[in-house]
DNA sequence: ATATGATTTAACCAGATGGTTAAAGATATA
DNA sequence: TATATCTTTAACCATCTGGTTAAATCATAT
């Protein structure tokens, strides 16, 4: 068998559909322009998939597993709070300005068919309770304010998305259409972000 | 004329456009199904707008204005900084829980057709520079910390968005797909939120 | 050399979709 | 009653879409 060929050409086709399905999301892509974008024909691609729905799940699962990146490690560390909040922050926001589409991508697709996102997550076992109960702690400790952990966490996550999900309407918005501009500004998030997170919650 | 007849055919289409397109986006939406839900036939649908995309700019450029209320008179006014912000916070969050799908149908959209996006945006006359000077002068006064004022504006707005634009995946994620316990939740955001901010910016 | 799998070509299909049309009813107004 | 508008019905069309198929070609490992 040529091993190579088959997945190379498997590849090529999952890097099309990508770059397609999250332009466009499921509904808006089509298999004809992944086929092309892939330079390949739509024959070829029913022969790797045999449907839209089994290449999107593919496509879909994997970009689900690198927007969850493996966090526990660090924030289950003997770290300092501070330092905790500090490098999810930067490693996520980093991630994503890696990735900027992701974003608008997962959340075009959640709503779409909750029950197969259900079923990936699943897959995921992500275990947000741990680092809940690590925030409790800290809290007991006396070294972030009282508050629910799953606010903690959900306004840090919003902070870090949706810069790059409303994109294009913050760029006409607040940026007058100045792209660079908005792009040196995504950049600086990192430290932003940390700073807003850390002067709200950190008890001195 | 019969206008009665004629305005209540308009809005029950209206209508009917509005919950289709916001639950499925304009891809995902179907003439026949908006039809069905108004209760007439697709040929009435075309009769009253011509095309799909028609229909579509019009309910996109409905809900848009909604979800930008006027903010001008009390974020401009002489009240305390704490005062307006707390306020906008509050508002802003109440729309949304008034209308929990707006968030997700725009941040779908918004990358779907940016020329679109931009004549929308601009036949609002939003201006936020005003918004951001009012910041900055708070900011010279002593009474909020240094930063940027759209970083300010930004964190506000994903904090509010964010947990009902992403409410299916956080609803799996950190309620255990308990939505009892994500609504209440969601109902706190009001006063969880505003604290957030305030603690972060606030010079006392 | 041949067998096997990868790839192309090209035609095809069924179903859905957006959109049109014509004719007939219904309804209100003048 | 006559007129104009609103509404339905139902058939129809062109196009697109996902998906299939069969035959031919290409590449390669044995």
């Amino acid at each position: 068998m040529s091993d190579k060929k088959k997945d190379n050409t498997e590849e090529k086709i999952l890097n099309a559909a990508q770059t397609v399905f999250i332009k466009k999301g499921m509904d808006g892509s089509r298999m004809q322009e992944i086929a092309d974008q892939a330079g390949i024909n739509k024959a070829l691609l029913h022969y790797y998939f045999r449907t839209k729905q089994k290449l999107f799940e593919a496509i879909f699962a994997k970009v689900f597993k690198q927007t969850f990146p493996n966090i526990g490690k660090f924030m289950l560390s003997e770290m300092p709070i501070e330092e905790k909040l500090g490098t999810f922050i930067e490693k996520y926001i980093s991630l994503i300005l890696r990735n900027p589409f992701y974003p608008s991508f997962i959340l075009k697709e959640i709503s779409r068919d909750p029950e197969f996102l259900a079923t990936v997550i699943k897959s995921q076992g992500v275990n947000p309770n741990e680092i809940f109960e690590m925030f409790e702690k800290e809290m007991e400790a006396g070294n972030i304010r009282r508050m629910d952990p799953r606010d903690l966490m959900i306004n840090i996550l919003a902070m870090s998305v949706f810069p790059f999900a409303a994109k294009p309407l913050i760029n006409i918005m607040f940026f007058g259409n100045d792209k660079k501009a908005y792009n040196s500004f995504l950049k600086k998030r990192k430290d932003t972000v940390k700073e807003f997170v850390l002067n709200s919650i950190l008890i001195k």
